[in-house]
DNA sequence: TTGAAAGCGCTAACAG
DNA sequence: CTGTTAGCGCTTTCAA
């Protein structure tokens, strides 16, 4: 079906040698020949095949890319990012998604070497303990994680911790008191683990004790019974939600507008992600914003080092700065939308409520 | 750095030919040859490679995917369609991004043939005179286009112009007559024509007389001043706003709101993509919804069937049932969601809007 | 400046 | 059941 190098040379007059030179290094031609055999190329719809090339052991150019879903925007925001940098490199991704199942983990993972990526970026359900990795490690492929969040492996992502950690404070910089965290599943994330880490770290600070996170399924049309138990009693149920992600809050504060609650004035909802679409809200999402495309950035500016390429970022920089280490920590912004607002005593709030009251 | 069926061979004292046979077919293998073999295999940590086996002329199972961007949710939902249909059948996905540029679109279908991928799915500016589409049809490489809307080519979209008409006979059914259109690019988007046909033939079909479409910028913060400018009077202002796509929508809902005009109390707006993002928005985006993941799905069977595969889909079903032809193009709805409301007559406005009228 | 030839990792006859 | 061998499309010495 596809023309080969040796088609082209045949109709060309020349040896198959002469062709390849003249794909790759036509300064080395003789102007006459190499027009000619550009015009059989042409003629004869030739596309070199970069299987035969890399075969003769040149590498594929070639990055996998292993997320666990697009549904996320999370994940299609670092994905553009990767892309973008990735293609200025002159580099191609292979996608491959694995709805957090540790099998298509395992699967995907296999194609890609079979595919001889050059590398890939990957974000796992398990970053710590996987034997997946371990063999990339051990067999020295180049890997950058994106979004997982551990110091055992080359991850880019923000301080979970300390993130989580900078929004329950802002819950409580607001005179937020009894606070819950929720989350979808923690088998499911490391990073879930070390947001709520986050929460315990600020509550304990201010002398409070955290509640014990709740997990609630993530595609949930009703705010699970649990949930409603806790704010069944108007004066000792939580005065603000901390959600693990962004999606979560979507939901809880659409649960929350269904059980006749408002957002933010019976009670506080805080997300984390910052995913664009919670700005559109008009209730403003609140959120611990993260900066995916730069995480998928930075991901790719790791995987190039790895790979020996030029730092392009470091190019266009002074000489001196050149060798500035990437960072695997980037920063995070508490994005304080119209979700959140400052406790109010409820005896404050009873009288605010008369109407009777002069201005 | 990667080990070859060579080394294998050799570390298990068998020939080339017997780990090929291990690894393609097991079954006809002495067992303890088998094990022996497969213990090296684990040993050398061996992956054998993609390229050698493919070219031997075996396809490649790579399906190259061409969108414009992902940072538009239409095309990560249709991507994810792509996606689950491809790798239920064992093919795997190269993605490529063109961000609506011509020079782009060329250079990834070039790289996805130099990957001798089996054949693609894109989302193009121009289906219809669109000399890289014809390049594929001359050298035979299968295709099939995902949200373009042409007869010219395999193309699986909804009908745009019919979703448009549906779209705007909404509008008319709830008495509106000034209805204007916007659209971002024209010249990026074969759809943003087609649409406006088909609110073209909704209005004439009425008996009104269309506007000219209103070409905005899709990035815009504010409303431009030609829009501005046909708000100004509110008795013969536009009382309904079409737009081409849901992002246009959202941009326009909140400039309307910054502009002191309430929706759809003072106007109503009508997107088009039923992005499922816009079922969020407090108000919910009124729009004419695309099954993007099942554009998607249908472009792979449209594939698949090209390749010769045999269709997963019609397997599940009645043989009788089986040659049922795939369609291309799929149903939309006009979802009515809350930012689309019936016309009122000033006068009855007025009236409403004095408190001393009783109820 | 060009050609001949070896070989990259693998599969598929064809023998044994 | 297993081994030998001939390529697949290309790059890259080495010679001419």
């Amino acid at each position: 079906m596809h023309s080969t190098i040796r088609d082209v040379a045949a109709h060309s007059g020349v040896s198959i040698a002469t062709v390849s030179r003249a794909l790759n290094t036509p300064e080395l031609l003789n102007a006459e020949t190499l027009a000619k055999v550009r015009e059989s190329i042409e003629a004869l719809d030739f596309m070199p095949s970069a299987r035969g090339r890399q075969l003769r052991g040149v590498s594929t150019r070639l990055v996998g890319v292993v997320v666990p879903t697009l549904a996320n925007p999370v994940f299609a925001e670092s994905l553009q990012g990767i892309d973008e940098a990735a293609s200025a490199s002159g580099y191609r991704l292979m996608l491959m998604t694995t709805a957090y199942d540790s099998g298509r983990e395992r699967r995907a993972i296999e194609t890609l070497r079979e595919q001889r990526v050059d590398g890939l970026i990957a974000t796992v359900a398990d970053a710590e303990s996987n034997p997946l990795l371990d063999e990339l490690d051990r067999i020295g492929l180049p890997y950058v994680l994106a979004h997982n969040d551990t110091a055992c492996r080359a991850a880019v992502s923000v301080d979970n911790r300390r993130a989580a950690r900078d929004g329950v404070r802002a819950l409580l910089q607001r005179g937020h008191k009894r606070i819950l965290m929720l989350a979808g599943s923690f088998a499911e994330s490391d990073r879930a683990r070390l947001r709520y880490r986050g929460y315990e770290n600020a509550m304990l600070d201010a002398g409070l004790t955290p509640y014990a996170p709740l997990e609630m399924d993530f595609n949930a049309e009703e705010l699970p019974a649990s949930l409603l138990a806790h704010l069944s009693d108007p004066l000792r149920r939580p005065t603000a939600l901390f959600c693990s992600n962004d999606r979560l809050a979507m939901i809880v504060i659409r649960g929350l507008r269904h059980a006749g609650l408002l957002v933010p004035g019976d009670i506080s909802v805080l997300g984390f992600d910052g995913i664009p679409l919670g700005e559109w809200l008009s209730t403003a999402l609140s959120s611990v914003a993260t900066p995916n495309r730069e995480i998928g950035r930075h991901a790719w500016r790791h995987l190039a080092k790895q790979l020996g390429l030029p730092d392009s970022k470091a190019i266009d920089e002074a000489a001196n700065e050149a060798n500035e280490p990437i960072p695997f920590k980037l920063p995070h912004n508490v994005r304080t939308g119209a979700t959140i607002a400052s406790y109010i005593e409820p005896a404050a709030r009873m009288a605010a409520l008369e109407p009777e009251n002069p201005a």
